[in-house]
DNA sequence: GTTCTAGAAC
DNA sequence: GTTCTAGAAC
């Protein structure tokens, strides 16, 4: 397949409406294809420009443009704020036609594979569109960034955390440490409902008290029963919603719209074999449940499925591709050299550290000089606050 | 942009 | 033997 057709893979999609989350006459929301964080979606341009070296003091009314539907499309992710993500532009995009990123902060992701990705969202690679809409203003135009540069940037060490002070040069502790950070958050995210819920329902009984008089001042001329006037307590009948719920509920009301907007990843996780998010941990749901075993038959083997299957492992941690040539989720420390355990007579333990190779040197950190990932042990590894 | 794989390093 | 990287292929 010719590069060309796969660069205007961006320019397809717009020919087609079934990718659109939100749509104008000016730019489409789509989802990333292979997303780097847990919510990742592109703005692209419906104007046939290739990227940002290409705009104009003429396009900052369509900035401001892809930017409400950046905002937009953040408002439809439950949970989440604005200000937990970014938005903005790949300095060098592969693809062939102007798109801005609105991605999560997390960057915990099955597709976050080499350090270029990370680097081409955490380094000068990426431009916040507050940034391109000053250098378009104030200079008119974007400079396209000397080759040179963008290679220096694409592998630039070591990787250093978007949430705290821990840096790695790789990848690996990298992704290990972001998901505990995710971990973090989730925990957080689960707290923050309960609470929600647990204040509405102390609210509940006010907001009853508060609609009786309301009711009967309303209809004050009218002679009714009591039992008419009086508000029933209709099992059926929906309690008050609370903001959140409100929103949920409009979201239901449109039905279409709610499944383009699609669940949170790591709920199609549970249902998607094809999402390249499946291998992180589905999260309270039980490998027994989804896997039940089967009663054995005394003195019968049926074919098919073995009757009793494997339980899986307990979700320690993100499960990454089957492929072993892909990097695979380690826990933190996993690459650390092993210290020998006092508790054994300063025997060493089962094997900690990798057993397999890294390149003792590496060209483009010049020759003579030591690859990234040989000085990486010698750093402290840092946990998430 | 992603996937696949040969070859380097251990 | 394994892991990891970089480059070819798409």
């Amino acid at each position: 397949m010719e590069l060309a057709y796969i660069r205007d893979e961006l320019k397809r999609k717009l020919s087609d409406s079934r990718n659109f989350l939100i749509e104008s006459d000016r730019a489409v929301v789509i989802k990333a294809d292979f997303p780097k964080s847990q919510y990742h979606f592109r703005v692209v341009a419906k104007d046939e420009l290739r990227d940002i070296t290409q705009l104009t003091e003429e396009q900052l009314p369509l900035l401001d443009h892809m930017m409400d539907l950046a905002n937009q499309v953040i408002e439809k992710q439950d949970h989440l704020e604005s200000r937990n993500f970014r938005i903005g532009f790949k300095v060098h995009t592969f693809w062939n036609r102007l798109n801005l990123h609105v991605i999560s902060d997390d960057f915990y992701s099955m597709a976050m594979k080499r350090p270029q990705h990370w680097n081409s969202f955490n380094t000068e690679l990426f431009l916040p569109l507050q940034m391109a809409h000053m250098l378009l203003s104030v200079q008119g135009s974007i400079e396209p960034i000397p080759e040179e540069r963008l290679k220096e940037l694409e592998h630039q060490m070591p990787l250093r955390c978007n949430q705290c002070d821990f840096s790695t040069d790789l990848l690996l502790d990298l992704k290990a440490h972001l998901y505990h950070h995710w971990l973090h958050k989730e925990g957080e995210r689960e707290q923050k409902k309960k609470m929600d819920k647990i204040i509405q329902m102390l609210n509940e009984p006010m907001l009853d008290e508060a609609a009786k008089p309301k009711q009967l001042s309303e209809e004050p001329a009218q002679t009714q029963p009591v039992a008419d006037i009086a508000p029933k307590r209709n099992p059926t009948q929906r309690k008050p919603l609370t903001p959140h719920q409100q929103q949920g509920k409009q979201q239901a009301q449109h039905g279409y719209d709610n499944l383009v907007y699609g669940p949170p990843v790591n709920i199609m996780n549970q249902n998607n074999p094809n999402n390249p998010f499946r291998n992180t941990p589905p999260f309270n749901i039980k490998a027994q449940a989804l896997n039940p075993p089967r009663p054995m038959q005394p003195g019968f083997r049926s074919r098919g499925p073995r009757p009793f299957q494997r339980p899986m492992a307990p979700h320690s941690g993100p499960r990454f591709p089957p492929s072993h040539h892909q990097n695979r989720f380690r826990l933190p420390g996993y690459n650390a050299p092993h210290q020998p355990n006092p508790m054994v007579g300063g025997q060493a333990e089962p094997p900690g550290q990798q057993q397999g190779a890294r390149p003792k040197t590496n060209r483009r950190y010049g020759s003579g000089s030591q690859h990234p990932n040989q000085k990486h042990k010698s750093q402290d590894k840092q946990l998430p606050k």
